[in-house]
DNA sequence: AAGTGGTCTAGACCACCGT
DNA sequence: CGGTGGTCTAGACCACTTC
């Protein structure tokens, strides 16, 4: 059961999408969105700081609520976790998969993926292209006694669906750490790039709802081809 | 005037920084602190929001409120707006100034910076220190309408703190770009590294809370001691 | 069933922006 | 000054976890 600020803010959000409201300009006041949708203020309020956090919105005391600059196309969001697909939705995203193992944890990846030391994890390696252009390279280790069961042909598709839709679970927040470094000879290979050549990193560390680790995986990104954009409140 | 569920996300702040929480450990409940600072329930909620938000909860309906493993110390965050010198408190901090102008807005300038073309921006290049070591190059721009005064001192110090503490402006949220490049020869040898080797570029368009850009400034940092840290829900 | 956080309401007052 | 968003309250009901 979707929540009343959700569904406003959905409706919003479809609205500035077909450019109903411009770019600078001022959301109608908060009495009015009341009026409209038949909600109380603090609901209006909460739909508006739905899309403020995803960037639309800016909030100026005694003036108003205007429209900002958002999200550049292209970009890679650091804030949110949409799947690569959702990102890009005109182009196509093949994964290969590089290898796809079950490993028992040992003592440090016990203690980074905070389970006990034995417990199976998937160890996944895929290589991404974005319209045939190698994208990205992504090792992921997921913990089996969350993530029960993957095989090439899931991996090939998009993890993240599977996780939410098929396996039921709810992904709740992430920490990532991004930084960039030399590729080795066999990565840039893969990236058809030069050995030594800059790679965007980022390591996530991607938590249920429930406050427990399921995957752990670090992306190594085509330099030339990948921007990642923060949004910044306060 | 500060407002009552900020004091009180700085006074629980206060108790982690402190070690009075424990990690993985539950806060007490909200019915608990609404009794404890004698406040109503939005504001308990208030509070614990604007902390979550730093990274320092997750909440899960029906069970609690967990303290999460917060902000790896040394992580630059992409997520809130504190200059370097508070996120290392314990080094050494110093800003090198390359140059000093004051250049007229063309139209490429003032198409980004969202100002009239002639408009007076300060261009300020500083090379940063961090306890001795090259650190990182920062190019920046500043809309004079808004900072009408630079000079080489201030810009030896902190910059933010001089827009905030001596201009009273209150800046308000920010666009940052992440994304990798090579290093020329004249950065690579500021930054005491070699020609094509990495660079952490952030490219950063700064608002004041009135949805005004009054910086726009790209950082390269050197790729062996940075690490930036985004905080993801949802 | 009891206890927790999540949503929603109705109303009040305050701080700030514009005129 | 009127209108805007920001804070705060008190109370209600719901969804979920836990036992």
């Amino acid at each position: 059961m979707a929540a009343k600020y959700d569904l406003v803010a959905k409706e919003i959000e479809q609205e500035i999408l077909n450019g109903k409201h411009i770019k600078g300009k001022r959301l109608p006041t908060e009495t009015e969105l009341m009026k409209r949708y038949s909600i109380s203020r603090n609901t209006v309020r909460n739909a508006i700081k739905v899309l403020a956090e995803k960037g639309y919105f800016y909030s100026v005391q005694g003036s108003g609520v205007f429209l900002r600059n958002f999200a550049q196309p292209g970009c890679i969001s650091l804030n949110g976790m949409q799947s690569l697909s959702k990102i890009f939705p005109g182009k196509k995203l093949v994964s290969k998969v590089l290898s796809l193992d079950l490993i028992p944890a040992d003592k440090v990846w016990s203690e980074r993926m905070m389970c006990p030391v034995g417990t199976m994890l998937y160890h996944v390696s895929r290589l991404r292209f974005l319209d045939g252009k190698p994208f990205d390279i992504e090792d992921s280790y997921y913990n089996k006694s969350i993530v029960p069961y993957l095989n090439v042909e899931i991996c090939e598709g998009s993890i993240f669906q599977y996780i939410t839709s098929d396996l039921n679970l709810s992904i709740g927040f992430a920490d990532k750490v991004v930084s960039s470094e030399k590729l080795n000879k066999e990565e840039a290979k893969l990236l058809e790039l030069e050995q030594g050549d800059p790679a965007l990193i980022v390591n996530n560390t991607i938590y249920l709802n429930t406050g427990i680790i399921f995957d752990i995986s670090r992306d190594k990104f085509h330099y030339k081809d990948v921007k990642m954009l923060a949004l910044t409140n306060l």
